[in-house]
DNA sequence: AATGAATGAGAGTTCATTCAT
DNA sequence: GATGAATGAACTCTCATTCAT
């Protein structure tokens, strides 16, 4: 009874683990002894859950890279303008980042530790995400109403910014995760220099 | 005669094949055996000129950070307004990382690998340096020049932006070095939103 | 079958072998890999039943000086007299040494190996054990039954006189444990010169 | 001029600093790191007096069992009665171990440590030695004036009893050096039964 | 669903030793 | 007389992984 969902309770908790413990010490910091240690499990008892440490990183990034695309993309489609557009999109992402910290940490700092296949599916599904906010820039330049020379500086400059969130982030701190978005989104579209919101 | 300078030499080359590799694969991912094989040395040889690895990776982050400083503070300081301070505080800001790149790929990203006291050192420097940026933001609010929120976003907002041109920057892009510091540098200032640049 | 205690089985050999082969070349002069071939295991194995080099050698000395002391003590608290109390004490003592040569040569010898806290265990089981000798030889000297000048030089002696077999006994020999025990007790109690023996 | 007697003495301070390390450590507990820095030399200048670790520790036992010898012999010719004889053989013993307490150590413990030829030697020079006293025992045995019942037994037995006192002498003790090679005579000769003691 | 026992490769580190200078 | 630079083998220990149970 109590062990009902078994199975995918225990998944779930090694997925966990191994999310808490990469985000602090990597990838290749961390060991499978450690993650056993922290659900209380036998280092071999993983292996009925994940086939390989290789495995389960790749189980985080699916899992993150497909979420924040869903987390996303509807935003941006829901919204009106190009400016509104991006600004939704910000703010999704910039939540996402702060809600899900570990999982996007690990995501955005260990691609370099998935190999082979691996790589290649999380990089592709990494570039579309990107390209959703390529779009988005691009059709405000054209419009008028965005202005920069590169567009691939401006989607880089716009996505670590935001992705820095998870970072420095603590759930903790004296701002609050709406008022950051805020003022991220802010940031990027009108800079600290001051004047006059022209929106928000 | 070629190995006159032999010992200097040969630390400062260990030194680059460091970073590199820590670079790419991070530094619990590079071996001294990749390090060794890359300098055409004996794994045991390193020992001669860094007493662990954990060593190599500080020396590689004190010189780093100190550069970093000092490449970077006197340009704010000769600058006149706040609004020139901080514009050439990004733009040094970013050519430091774009043209020493490995270096500081590996120091933004590898503190955590970093243990005691090691661990310390290095994270009140890069308090140290952030410092610079913040007092700048701070002024400009005080004079009016600038607006946000949260000194805190702000400042962590404009590192992460700029850090990530270590990240996605190419020497062979198609965009000079010069061009995406002044992009970086107008984002930051005055935002994506379309409008007559205030000066630049 | 043969394998049904494989855990304690292993854990045992180990144990046995490690104690041969530092008894012959030292904790120092003694490699893991030695061990594990003598057991023929992987090296990596060890660790399966000991956490450490240190942590085996451990092993040895607390249940050899156990042991020791579990020998010795009840023999000594039967017998009656100071002199029976000593003869009885001795032969047990040089028993164990015979019988359990190796360990107790390992233990005799290899204190000097063991670091920190192990050392002061140990070192504080061989203090409390000496100190069975110790009390039996003045409890003689106030009776008048024996007569020395120096309690510690006494019982430093006595102990390693008696230690000694460990090295120099071979189960071959032509002499029985037995009358090597009865030697050295004879010659402890009452020297080498000739005299009708006042008992044995 | 200061440095006149310099490989003399650099050789000589090298002995004594590998004489103290591995009277602590033994020999595959000292390095030769240590050695070096004992005496402010690098590693590679100890192989301009010595050719290898192994020479460093046969220069060690040659020295200490040839002199030994010659402490010990001259005083067991020169004594008259077997008593006196074998008296005078345990006091210059005691007291060579006790004035020469670290070679000694190493000498009495480090045999297992040499290879090949040194071992022979060192071997062979260390059981003439023991010749010396085994002549003794057995002539006293024939004139009736000592008892036992194997001279092994008893050779043994007397050599790693006063051979201790390397182990436990301590020169800032309450026991002098004299009162103890008295005692250990006496306690040899003797016994500790109290009695009138026949001679001493 | 989970474990205990074992593996084999490879990690960082230390060692005695060499040799040109 | 002594050193600095390098070596290569060996060390202890840890890793991810396997598999019978």
């Amino acid at each position: 009874m109590a062990n009902r969902h078994g199975a995918r309770n225990t998944e779930e908790l090694i997925y966990r683990a191994a999310v808490g413990l990469m985000a602090a010490r990597g990838y290749h910091g961390t060991t499978l002894r450690d993650v056993a240690r922290a659900v209380s499990l036998q280092m071999s008892s993983i292996y009925y859950y994940f086939p390989s440490k290789q495995e389960l990183l790749l189980a985080v990034m699916r899992r993150t890279t497909r979420d924040l695309r869903a987390a996303v993309e509807p935003p941006i489609s829901a919204a009106g303008s190009v400016r509104e557009r991006l600004g939704a999109g910000i703010r999704a992402h910039v939540l996402f980042h702060a809600d899900r910290r570990l999982e996007t940490l690990v995501t955005d700092s260990e691609i370099r530790a998935l190999e082979g296949e691996g790589r290649e599916e999380i990089t592709a599904l990494r570039d579309a995400y990107g390209d959703l906010f390529r779009e988005v820039l691009e059709t405000g330049l054209q419009e008028g109403v965005f202005s920069f020379e590169d567009s691939h500086v401006a989607t880089n400059a716009l996505m670590t910014m935001c992705a820095g969130v998870a970072v420095w982030y603590r759930p903790d701190g004296h701002t609050s995760l709406s008022r950051i978005a805020d003022q991220l989104t802010h940031l990027y579209l009108d800079g600290v220099t001051a004047s006059p919101p022209r929106q928000a």
